[in-house]
DNA sequence: ATCAAACTGTTGCAATTGCAACAAACTGAC
DNA sequence: GTCAGTTTGTTGCAATTGCAACAGTTTGAT
């Protein structure tokens, strides 16, 4: 596996290739490798770090009482995660982050991003008015899955999901980041409805599918 | 109605009264009232400023495609609304925010916020850092209704999310700031079905409730 | 106090969805 | 290549939920 180039991670955006080795001493990076199926925050785990996927993708996951797990998120190369419990006051975690693959993780302590650092390095502010993008545009993320879960039917999700990703990726061909199982734990339905659903979608000339890609018509 | 007390405001604590005005001057800040029914935003609309209400309460919508409206998030005296959009890069609203009463909101500009002004007054770098706090918190109440949103069944849901109002309230007896109507709205369920459960789960004795008032046995 | 409009409770019926069980296909390790 | 373990497709049945219609209640404006 391959790291993501740093000049396209969006957290350093705009921050010169000579000034991000000085900047990733500054705020105490440090990288940490994570096996497939392995825990990398436990839920209630304290978390001042700030995760950077170099590569490899990270699930957030949710459970309940009763053990029955759902799927919140992901996150892939290049994009953040924990950030929100390690920016917020009590800095800890609700939900489990897992590697559902071979990881790579840069961690960098959030305490060095929110707080302007005494040395006042211009790159310093220019990483803390990324993170606020960022931050932003998580939780805008995080409400555009609220519109999708909102959706009363199987296939009012599936239709509200597919149009997201048709709207981040550009090709005619929508690619999902999911299986099938974990797409239907993630829009919290019943995977074989789920299977059905489609095939009726397709019957009617509405969508077309193979395997995880899909096309809308 | 009387404005919420400035020192009550999460955004500027730990920031002196006296610094409070200058500080409000600063950076652009300007009070608007809004009428009950009134939108303050609309979907599409560029939102530069940061909404604190000081009075009433604002509701979070999203219209789709054929009408139906769903009821993401309200906010309520001291909290903030359309920050993640203002601190974005896009600074456009997918949602449209509207006064469900009569309302006062004061509106902070973002940009003053998320750079480091000129002057770097002591309580700049203040409030840029409760703004990253109030940030993650905003992302993890997201998050939290996505978990009470990937429940199956109404009574996962209502269960969900009344728990989470003891959490936040501490008395025995909870009391849910949305009507009924709009509660089966913000749970995206069938208002009447959701009587019915109600019902059902009052006489297993689970919950009690009367109006708006639960309690959880 | 009066009245219209909005909100809430109730119930039968229809439709969607979850569940369970199984077969087929795929994946990864050896 | 083989085989176990996992994922995916299929389908009948049961249960939940949405829908519609209506009655009772509350709210707010005048």
């Amino acid at each position: 596996m391959k790291e993501i180039d740093y000049n396209d991670i969006p957290l350093f955006e705009g921050i010169h290739p000579d000034n991000l080795n000085k900047l990733l001493i500054c705020i105490n990076s440090f990288k940490k490798d994570f096996e497939k199926g392995e825990t990398i925050i436990m839920e209630k785990d304290k978390v001042p770090y700030i995760g950077i996927v170099l590569f490899g993708n990270v699930h957030l996951l949710k459970e309940d009482i009763w053990g029955n797990s759902s799927l919140l998120s992901y996150v892939g190369p290049g994009e953040l995660f924990g950030e929100n419990f390690a920016v917020s006051i009590e800095q800890e975690s609700s939900v489990t982050f897992v590697a559902v693959e071979k990881t790579r993780v840069l961690f960098l302590a959030a305490s060095k991003i929110i707080h302007t650092c005494e040395n006042a390095c211009s790159f310093h502010a220019k990483i803390a008015e990324n993170m606020f993008h960022l931050l932003g545009q998580k939780s805008i993320s995080y409400m555009n899955k609220l519109e999708i879960m909102s959706k009363e039917s199987i296939r009012g999700k599936l239709m509200a999901y597919i149009s997201t990703l048709a709207q981040q990726q550009k090709s005619k061909y929508i690619k999902a980041p999911l299986s099938r199982t974990q797409l239907a734990d993630y829009l919290s339905i019943n995977r074989s409805a789920m299977t059905r659903e489609l095939g009726k979608m397709r019957d009617e000339g509405i969508i077309d599918f193979d395997r995880n890609t899909f096309v809308i018509k």
